[in-house]
DNA sequence: CATGAATGAGACTTCATTCAT
DNA sequence: TATGAATGAAGTCTCATTCAT
């Protein structure tokens, strides 16, 4: 999925890294403010000061830069949530820190989320079909049901459908990104305390035993 | 935002509005599978069998179109909510009709949904805004945040946040149409079980009173 | 191979077959005087008195238009070959005419033929090979091979390798339109005469008989 | 055409002459399987392993380049030719010994051949004129017209038109390189007997006194 | 000696839109 | 009522070339 333009060799220059960097830095900016569609090669180099070529010179094409950019927030969101998780122990508090970590990188790094949704939701392959929304099988979903199934397994939780529950909480986490981008008095904090209430409500954790 | 092309006697007649309804609904076929950059006006023509200037004889432009598909659904999703919401008097029933007709609309209209959240999601004006979602007032939202607030006014339900509840259930809800497209072997039917549960549970309403 | 952008009804219109004939001339012209890569549509646009899209509105793309162009004349000069193999009975004399014919055509059209060359000879599909000489078929080719084998069969030529002469022959008349268009001093007359005493030479045709 | 990026000092390095060499070795083979608008300086150099600066190094430009290709195979085909004709005493001996050595440098060099093809037909100037096929001028057709007159000024040829006839061959020549690239079963032996059959008929050479 | 970096011109193509009929 | 014709802006991408190091 991801391909450098430049002849890489072992090591890729300083100067390199940086300009990637940098016009993936501005193409999520564009993405965020001007959407998918607002998002041209021109819009992005003018917003980068550099002539659209030099964006081609970096990246092979406009799906290469787009394909960088999701690799590389998702990776940093996977590896924060990573992170986050081994810290905690029982399922209920996974989940919790999940959800806390998800959000919180995301009221960090609001137009990187907002980006990578636009590029998710709308690019498409030429046969029209989703290039980032594989047929059946969603990693992030899967690992989020995952976590579900294990705090259920354990029998820590309530009965409840995993599948369709990660579907209602991920729902829950991604739409925020849209809210703070477009709406400036959006309160993350709240939202965060709030979905994490529903989260334990619907997951049937006893919040009692934590709060004690 | 919306203005007609032809000029609208007193009576429209039979055949354009006949028209009309046969080129929003190519759009929104269009819409559903190929997405918002796949629905050019070419391509909604040509799956209508009628050429691109008979689309632009009906509608002012492509704004119109788009604007006209939103006005209809929305317009059709919202008066199938209200008469479900008129045969229930208790708030937490209302909450629960909302949602078990918000899906079921969906269910029967999967396409007309997919096709609003993609122009909703897509459609900026020439400033780069947002075209559908307006700065802070989200009418559709504000009227579920309502309905969750009355029935907290009424002591019925437990202490949560109105605005920040409805916003994580409504997304439940728009995240299905994208569900529902996409994959085949979605179950909605789980679904909307699952998803009144977790409302249930968030809401603090007792479920027990209604299976009694 | 050949695909029409305007949706065809039953019967093209006047303007439109007028167009697209309109076009296809340019086309050869730039391509006669300019070469394959001079040939952008930009240029034959800009020879034709239109905008570029208009070239893009009545063909599907360049690809159309240059397949078009070589249908076009191919479909020309084989009629015009045709018609006058008609008239001839014996192998020899049919050797002759297939000569004559195709360097007749050429003096009439040089800048079609020149054109039909400057395409095959360099349009490429994006793999990298050859679009119009397709791998180890050529019925031009093939076409006249098959007359010499007939007078060959007939007893009428010498021993001669067909194939090997058809090549031979086939590639002393494609070089006459690059002659034609390069040289205006170039004299296709007495080139075809010369020419037809190798053909009767090679193949050991008794031309005494006809001068008798 | 041709000039020298590199300050030719007195003694040019031997670096520079093989880096020059190599350069055009892969300009050749690019030329020869992807044709001339697939060889851009970027596919020239990513076959030598070089970068696109190395080649702009050694020659001061595209044109330079492929200036330097046509004048190095010229030279070596020439040479090749001049000394198998000094072996050569009759005209028609050295007729014979001019078509079996040009396509017995075309059966060990076929790209190189196939390259110089796709340069002269389709190199051309800022102007749209050809680069390779000076406006009259041919000193190679020329060299072979010579040949053939002095056959016919020795009384040894029958009577024919020595430019037309030159063309004629010529052109049964050079289309030899297409077919040896095209078709991997061109019998390029059969070929050669076939021409020079052809030939000494067209000529009117007397073969049996070669044979006894 | 070699290259990485950057650029601008120009290629093909898509698309929404206007206009006359 | 409907459409064929035409257009211009904008998009992605390729390429030869220049420049500083």
């Amino acid at each position: 999925m991801r391909s450098n333009s430049v002849q890489t060799s072992s090591n890729p220059t300083f100067t390199e890294s940086a300009r990637r960097t940098q016009i993936m830095k501005c193409a999520i900016e564009v993405l965020a403010e001007s959407g998918y569609s607002g998002a041209s090669l021109a819009e992005i180099a003018r917003r980068a000061g550099i002539s659209k070529s030099v964006v081609l010179y970096y990246f092979s094409g406009k799906d290469d830069l787009l394909s960088s950019v999701v690799f590389d927030v998702y990776g940093r969101a996977g590896q924060a949530i990573t992170e986050a998780l081994s810290h905690e122990a029982s399922p209920g508090e996974k989940i919790a820190a999940y959800v806390r970590t998800n959000l919180h990188f995301l009221e960090e790094h609001p137009a990187d989320i907002r980006a990578v949704v636009e590029i998710v939701s709308n690019a498409r392959g030429s046969d029209g079909t989703h290039s980032f929304v594989p047929q059946g099988e969603d990693p992030v979903l899967a690992h989020f049901e995952q976590l579900l199934r294990e705090g259920q397994d354990g029998g820590e939780f309530r009965e409840f459908d995993p599948h369709h529950l990660a579907i209602i909480i991920r729902s829950a986490i991604d739409t925020a990104s849209g809210r703070l981008v477009a709406d400036p008095s959006f309160d993350l904090a709240a939202y965060t305390r709030e979905l994490i209430s529903v989260v334990e409500l619907a997951t049937g954790i006893h919040r009692s035993e934590e709060s004690s």
